[in-house]
DNA sequence: ACCTGAACACCGTTCAAGT
DNA sequence: ACCTGAACACCGTTCAAGT
């Protein structure tokens, strides 16, 4: 019986996609995928040269659900908005997020953030050299917020640690003074405003030091 | 015959940590970490209830390398310190270092440079909700850093995709100019050089807009 | 030429038996 | 009680054979 349809280099990301965000990376295998498509494991062999190129499909998939917003907003409304659309999509396919920073975007649709927000800081008067600095930086945050607020690294806080036996309170409050004052302060409970915060501080540094009109910004002189 | 010498958490982890930082992440499997203590793998599991149990303590043991500065030197040396050392840890540790946002420092010794930072910080006269976030958003910048250094993500350029035949020179720069113009900028060369850059906006961003003096800063009035 | 089942060399962990 | 070999249910990928 030949398969219901041809498979294509497309189908096979979708399938997978669909196979990670329902039952998570660890099922993301060659032959689940082949499963979801009727096939054998081997005919994705024919479409990805191995299990990274599949990954790396994956992730351009879900890189062009990215807003691209128009230049005409200003810089910093456009990066707002593509920094929030970074983090909505991440939190739509939580268990492609630790794979983003894998595979820079490639295609033109997973490209389309990037050249709107190169767009707009231009437009702006920041120069190349700026732009390129601005985008690192906020991809740094992008993957650093994910990796933080993904792994639930803040949610359960060190002072815990002392319920789960892992340390006695004589001995962190010894050892550990401040960190044991400053409590239950470290556990983080809102994640969408504390991402929020903190790009704004960004934001609003980069504006005040790296501004085109600025003098000695810490692009020129450091 | 009896085993040379009895085993013990610590041995584990650390036969554990030269495994993964010699041969890489792929190569740290139960078989191979027993392997290398003489014994087979099932013997680990009397240490470590699973592999996760193990890979968390690799990272405690990393994490205890971190340099914690006396409060002395104020808080934005201190955090400097702290984050140049995190960097550098985890570049001698570079296989280690995709674990890191995945167990949060629990052990006494992984603690003391939060507990340095915290102090510092505090004795600036920041509040604890204030210190936290802090702390929060500078492990954001590091695990970010280390995400995009560590993986190469802007070693690369988007337009070298030209040359890698995944787009026509007509094609970039029809649909994606100014990232056609931003061309090798994109590309970063010296990571010590950005990511000091980046630390000095962030500290300098916290120190205008989070300062204890300041009114109506990021935390306090949005 | 395109496709794919069987097989290889691995995994983490369960289980049952050893001392 | 502590320990551990055999076995289970998987992997990604090679290889050889199919059409």
């Amino acid at each position: 019986m030949p398969p219901r349809r041809q498979l294509s280099e497309r189908m096979i990301a979708e399938a997978a996609l669909r196979v990670v965000d329902s039952e998570g990376l660890d099922a993301l295998t060659m032959r689940r995928v082949a499963g979801e498509l009727g096939t054998g494991a081997m005919s994705l062999y024919n479409y990805f040269p191995d299990k990274d190129a599949l990954l790396d499909a994956v992730v351009q998939l879900v890189l062009a659900e990215l807003e691209a917003p128009p230049a005409e907003l200003g810089w910093k409304e456009v990066v707002r908005r593509i920094m929030h659309s970074v983090r909505r999509t991440a939190l739509r396919h939580p268990h492609v997020a630790p794979l983003l920073p894998r595979f820079p975007p490639r295609t033109l649709d997973a490209l389309a953030f990037v050249e709107a927000g190169f767009r707009a800081t231009r437009a702006a008067g920041f120069d190349a050299v700026t732009t390129a600095s601005i985008y690192r930086v906020l991809a740094s945050y992008s993957f650093g917020t994910l990796d933080i607020e993904l792994n639930s690294y803040f949610d359960a806080p060190p002072v815990a640690a002392q319920a789960a036996d892992l340390m006695s309170a004589p001995t962190l409050a010894k050892h550990l003074p401040t960190l044991a004052e400053m409590g239950p302060h470290v556990q983080n409970s809102d994640h969408d405003e504390e991402f929020s915060r903190g790009l704004e501080l960004l934001l609003a540094a980069v504006d005040q030091l790296m501004s085109p009109g600025r003098v000695g910004g810490l692009t020129g002189g450091g």
